[in-house]
DNA sequence: GTGGCACGCATACGACGTACTCATCTTGTC
DNA sequence: GACAAGATGAGTACGTCGTATGCGTGCCAC
């Protein structure tokens, strides 16, 4: 089925107790939190318990073990092989409990979403809150660079912690008398300041990792390429940029800086969203 | 050199030949445009020219079938078998004019770059110049998506088509009174917008080429799933959400609306920034 | 006991990037 | 015109990857 063109990229398998077992697993993992239990506010899958000292094969261990490997060596250094004999297991012995690196991957990324337990400051305004929810969102792409390639390759995977994550944010804006949509809306284009600031801050974990150089020894190797370019005067307001200082120099602060532009933005809109026609 | 921990990921060859060939190339490329040509205002690198119907290879030729490759089935369908068999040519022979597939893409990324030939409005206000900016890339990442997945990989490459962008982009803030420094975070502000929200237009191409299954369709075979969650009672507004509309629906409209709101927040700044202390 | 089955793994296949090596073709020199 | 030297192209091979297939092993219901 699903013909595979040309014989590339055949992806899932189809063998029946792989699927059910996988299936019976991510169902452990998911719908004790999400639907049984009669938690107060919105509660998180539990994850991983302690670690079960175990030697046996688990979803939770496969998982574990391929984020810690990620983090380590991003997603390209990540392998079936070497998660399985991380694990001490044979590769396809992975397969018993995920149909595929693809499926492992939505299960990594659902599992980081889960990570930061913490509540959000309660009775806070929205623009604190849409605040909260993107610096969270922004140091889990520094703790785990691997997750926004994830990103740009399939679809938001739809784990109960993404939902939480999100409903979380929509909430901040309850109240406002928005509609729905726009809730929405505003909830994703945060998101996405983040993610498009966050793409940033990973290439040049990633490319430091990949190549050996630090974000300063490239600069300096780049150098004379630069300033050969910048020399022709073509490039004035580069110039200028590179005479007063060269970079970015501070991300984090960058990184506040757009957020707090669109959080003004926003609450502009906000403003004339909620009270429509008194002062005008 | 370099290490290669583990004996993974060795990159690029050093082949002397290989090498100065390619170097040879790309400064063909770069340098005549950058440098020499006294044109009015900034120009970018020709690029191809009429594409030489001949038959040899050329650093043009294959990196214009590596385009059309990653643009017909994604940057992970593109492989140097595959290119150099669509140019009738041997795998090896791409290896004389580029020195490895990562300084291929490296070429694909600044091409792609320099595609949009047309000059923004004169004499527009910094926000119609930055919208028409954040314009451009926005069809950009439409065109080319795989273009964001190489984003996300390998730090900016400082390709002249690239600079050339960057460089238009701060220019229409030339005059504001902005520190060099700011005019910078504001041109990547606007630029990490766009790519964040890209990143959703382009996760949703590429997982639709992937399954084949379409959004609308995705969305259908995904539901149960999701109003299992949703039926829950932990999502309330994810819930109202759903009941009126049920998805971002017209992405093109969120993104205008993201960036409005982004413009928004950098007019209140710039406000605030260009006449400090008067109203106040 | 003894099937059946859940589980783990060894082997194998076809893709990949690319290093090494040789063949062919072009070009400069006499 | 002959021929050496370099430029250019490609065939083969190695090590990696994801994963399909099929074979053991041990546990458990009957």
């Amino acid at each position: 089925m699903e013909a595979a063109p040309r014989g590339r990229r055949p992806r899932y398998c189809s063998r029946s107790c792989q699927a059910r077992a996988y299936r019976a697993r991510a169902a452990a993992r998911t719908e004790p939190a999400g639907v049984s239990r009669p938690s107060p506010a919105i509660a998180p899958v539990p994850d991983e318990a302690p670690q079960p000292p175990a030697e046996g094969l688990s979803v939770q261990r496969i998982v574990a073990a391929a984020i810690a490997m990620a983090d380590a060596e991003g997603l390209d250094g990540l392998s079936m092989r070497r998660v399985a004999t991380r694990l001490g297991a044979g590769t396809m012995s992975l397969y018993r409990y995920v149909p595929g690196k693809d499926a492992l991957i939505e299960l990594m990324v659902d599992a980081v979403h889960g990570e930061e337990r913490q509540a959000p400051p309660a009775d806070a305004g929205w623009r604190v809150l849409l605040r909260y929810a993107a610096r969270r969102e922004w140091r889990l792409y520094s703790r785990h660079p691997w997750l926004l390639q994830t990103v740009a390759t399939t679809r938001p995977p739809f784990g109960p912690n993404v939902l939480t994550e999100l409903e979380r944010t929509m909430q901040a804006m309850d109240g406002l008398g928005l509609a729905p949509v726009i809730t929405h809306w505003v909830a994703i284009a945060v998101s996405a300041q983040v993610q498009g600031a966050a793409l940033l801050l990973v290439s040049e974990v990633e490319e430091e990792r990949r190549t050996g150089r630090t974000t300063l020894q490239w600069r300096a190797d780049k150098m004379p390429a630069i300033r050969e370019i910048i020399d022709t005067g073509q490039f004035p307001m580069l110039t200028r940029l590179l005479e007063e200082q060269d970079d970015v120099a501070d991300i984090d602060a960058w990184f506040e800086f757009s957020l707090n532009r669109l959080l003004d933005g926003l609450a502009v809109f906000v403003e004339s969203e909620t009270r429509p026609p008194r002062t005008l």
